[in-house]
DNA sequence: TATTAGCACTCTGTTTTATTGAGTGCTAAC
DNA sequence: GTTAGCACTCAATAAAACAGAGTGCTAATA
């Protein structure tokens, strides 16, 4: 007994039905579909005979069949149309996006109501990994005593700042000149090779303010780094809508894995080695999401992959749709990101 | 018939059992409380006076009393006590508070985190308002060709960034210039006068690069402006495990409400203006929030008030501890943000 | 041999009905 | 002014009855 044609067009009957009704589908509903012409006992049958394939699943015995995992992974690997977005949703995401957006932050921001409004499952957006960016300006600024700000600006536009502490005899003139020291010595450095190339360059030679220098460094380093977890996050409360959800239980503890963002962090992180990824059910190794799909896509700079952003959403998804938005805001958030931020 | 001493006793135990108990109180349960050492007929007697005063209510008849908003009102502004917080409280308030937190956007986030910790209710931080904070430097950075990068930093500390529109004959040295005569003549100037001293200065003189002086200064005011509403919000799933939103629907338009910040956004900007705020239920101008408390603090650096935070609860809240914590929480924020901003 | 009609059976979800229990208001006695 | 006593109310819970969707199996059919 093996995967014919016939059984093929029935899984995925079932599937789409599913996905539509969140209910499980029966023999009956089946047959009624025109293309297979075949009575419900028959469906009956080959319904049985994907149940022992793994395909479906029984809630309990006289309820329908419901799609498992594996029946999810091939519709999207093999069965599922991509389903291409209405006027309207197109309409909802240029409203996102198309407000005065100066700033990462809020297009981050503006990013993830987008996805979240036309998908109607919960959008995050992971803000951009500088590490491959290049070192554009370092700038000192004098705070209270003993206090500085540090703001370095990468050749993609992106600040980021921290506050250092200065020794106390530094004046202003100081600050500014060690500025233009570091900027020049650095410009178009790749940011995660920074602190590398202090300790080699640096080694010989003896600088009045070295430990002060190690300081502004290892700020910077810092921010860099695995970028402080700021994921921006949509429409969480969009799953409650789902009745897969109705139990409170449910609903509460998807919330509350949702709202300390580092998990989503850690998926999107993951997953921004790759263009798209999905995520099906149990293929999540988080427990927390074993019911749950997850796409992702990444959004880049020129060639440069920056960061990913993704949905989650029930395993009963509508990946055809959903794949076609993420396509479609990868293209818009790059090419903003590329040209467009400030207007 | 007036509120004696006694009667005012009976409302407060009932306030204090409902607040714990969430289940609507019989005068039985009052009647075992040993100071009064009453009969619960006698207490019936006084809870249908207290009734009729508007200062309980009934879900129904043939149920206990609960306290109405009025009477909320009249015990935090008469008769609650304020509850000091526990070695266990504070421990929990530090962990958050002590990480290296050199950056405002992580303090924000790490309040908000310790408050709805503590408090187990929504909180939410307000970011500071550079209105009243002094210029310190403003810094433009060449990008690609035609767009630069403008930071603002204030005397505080605070940053903010934004993508501009060059001329695109405009060198880099040229920028460098412009860096150094705005930072030079704006300098310790009030944000929210710089665009008026702007109009007012230099509409006589000539300038080459009049325009694009005036599209940085726009750029400026913008960022300083009703700060971006990036309210951080921590804790909204607390809510879940009161009774009061055991109701699918309720949990869910509360959390709509919070995840779209503005609401919030607004209530806080309108906190600012007082040290402390309490609203209870029907007091607040939101039709959404009608039935909850909201506790409020202002943050400041110095003596200047920069922001505001707070908690929601159901209006049955633990005033008590929640002002304690508030009050805590605006002298440690107070202070992180005048001295501490770097270890 | 593949398909189908028919039928008994299973199991959930909903509606109906009883039952319990906490709490009240009122009256009459203390 | 206080209290014991009692009839009454009402929500919440449990138990019972019922409806309906769906199945698996068998025997007939093409």
């Amino acid at each position: 007994m093996d995967l014919d044609a016939r059984k093929l067009g029935i899984l995925k009957a079932i599937i789409d039905e599913y996905i539509m009704s969140a209910s499980p589908v029966g023999s009956r509903a089946i047959s009624k579909h025109e293309e297979f012409n075949l009575s419900s006992a028959t469906i009956r049958n080959e319904m049985a005979d994907l149940e022992e394939l793994g395909y479906l699943e029984q809630p309990h015995t006289s309820a329908g069949r419901v799609p498992s995992d594996k029946a999810y992974r091939l519709y999207v690997d093999q069965m599922m149309q991509k389903a291409a977005l209405t006027d309207g949703e197109i309409k909802i995401i240029r409203a996102h996006m198309s407000a005065k957006l100066d700033e990462v932050e809020s297009v981050m921001k503006q990013t993830a109501q987008a996805l979240s409004a036309v998908t109607n499952y919960t959008a995050m957006v992971m803000p951009p990994m500088l590490a491959s960016n290049r070192l554009r300006h370092i700038q000192l600024v004098p705070l209270r005593e003993g206090r500085a700000l540090v703001i370095i600006v990468t050749t993609a536009g992106f600040a980021r700042d921290a506050v250092i502490r200065v020794p106390e005899d530094m004046r202003t003139g100081e600050l500014e000149r060690i500025s233009h020291v570091l900027t020049e010595r650095f410009y178009d450095c790749r940011m995660d090779q920074i602190g590398e190339r202090i300790a080699r360059e640096m080694s010989g030679e003896i600088f009045e303010r070295r430990s002060f220098l190690c300081s502004v460094i290892e700020a910077i380093e810092k921010k860099m780094g695995p970028d402080s977890p700021n994921v921006q996050l949509s429409g969480a409360t969009n799953m409650l809508h789902y009745p897969e959800y109705a139990d409170m239980n449910k609903a509460k503890s998807f919330l509350a894995a949702v709202e300390g963002r580092s998990m989503l962090y850690e998926m999107l992180k993951r997953a921004s080695k790759l263009e798209f990824t999905i995520t099906i059910g149990n293929e999540n190794p988080d427990e927390m999401f074993k019911d749950c799909s997850i796409v992702t896509a990444t959004y880049q700079i020129g060639e440069e992959p920056l960061g990913s952003f993704g949905i989650i959403g029930p395993t009963r998804m509508n990946y055809g749709k959903v794949i076609s938005v993420l396509e479609y805001m990868r293209r818009s958030l790059s090419e903003m990101l590329t040209n467009d931020l400030d207007e």
